[in-house]
DNA sequence: AATAACCTAGCACGGATGTGCTAGAAAGAG
DNA sequence: CTCTTTCTAGCACATCCGTGCTAGGTTATT
């Protein structure tokens, strides 16, 4: 038998060198190649655990996903054993707050959320993986308008959808302007003015 | 003496080539030889007008902002004429509304913006462009906001735009969800949120 | 120690890309 | 008609890409 080796804990290494890529040169310069001397790999050993290029970024995509809910719940469970209204309020802030890029991991995170996002439109074969995490996020914050007993939750909820996006997007392309304390403040805002009517 | 040619009108035909690929395929697949094809053109004949496969990108992103500001200025002159309070309201619903993908003209646009604003974040020779693009949207909003009263410019400035973008951004890739109506309903809900306080 | 299974490494092919150059076509000026 | 300048077309080269294959290495079990 051979040296044993997870597949799945190798799969993720490679997807971390992706991210990397991603990060560093964008979605298009994630080619096997350069993936695999960023994960220190032959370009066989790569292919090994991915049948194709496309199954790579798949695996890619869903691992950020994975990554992103598995971060954001935690948050949920503390959102809802919040008693008085202000720790409600924010919970509610943080959880959110865990979608923007607010410090290097999340920014890391962001950029690359980003990078497969737009990728998505024109590579088909990322579109229902990208799909997933965008509705997953969309349900996220209907819940969370909802269960504070804002109206109108569907306008409100494609309002703070697209306002939490928006900021993440300008967040990672023009940081010295859409800075972490900036984000912080409109999104407090934001949550501010539903509460308010 | 040659055929005469308008030089300028060629570069933005060429650029128009660009758009489509762009649109169709992604900004990854505007090669020298998918952008003369596009164009009718030999590849030759793309390189007399553009020294470099840069100068070619750059000059398309310089274009569409060119495009797009006109098309705003307009809308500027009309909501400075603006009388009453109401008229005044829908003006600038309308002003801001260009830059949404609310039409199939205006969403082309945007999913072109989208590629090339996404695409400067590694890309290092767009990043120029891509700048004075996004200050010009913002100042453009700073602007409407304090003409219209609103309190707290900073704060408000930054939401607005990042809405905007984050609408721009789900129109594009979810417009099945984040339809012309819903972004009209979003926007008016926020600018309507904004007057009352 | 021998075996069999898994993993790694890498060659080879066809295709695409940016760019440097060169040859020729088109058309107003003399 | 002829010259001259502008524009068009396209070849050639080095580089990078994804993928089909194959050979070699590594190691737990027998």
């Amino acid at each position: 038998m051979p040296k044993v080796v997870d597949p799945e804990a190798r799969r993720r290494e490679v997807a971390e060198a992706v991210f990397r890529v991603v990060r560093r040169h964008g979605l298009d310069q994630a080619s096997l190649r350069n993936v695999a001397a960023e994960a220190g790999l032959a370009i066989g050993s790569v292919r090994h655990y991915f049948a194709d290029h496309d199954e790579l970024l798949r695996f890619a995509l869903e691992e950020l996903t994975d990554r992103l809910e598995r971060r954001v719940l935690a948050h949920v469970a503390r959102a809802r054993s919040a008693t008085t209204r202000d720790e409600r309020v924010r919970a509610v802030e943080d959880l959110l707050g865990e979608l923007l890029p607010l410090d290097p991991d999340r920014r890391d995170e962001s950029e690359i959320w980003l990078a497969f996002t737009t990728a998505a439109r024109t590579r088909s074969t990322l579109r229902p993986a990208a799909r997933r995490l965008h509705e997953g996020m969309r349900v996220l914050v209907g819940k969370v308008l909802a269960e504070s007993g804002v109206p109108d939750a569907g306008v409100e909820t494609e309002r703070l959808t697209s306002l939490l996006d928006g900021l993440a997007v300008n967040g990672v392309l023009h940081p010295d302007l859409t800075t972490p304390d900036v984000m912080r403040a409109v999104l407090r805002r934001h949550l501010a003015s539903l509460v308010d009517g």
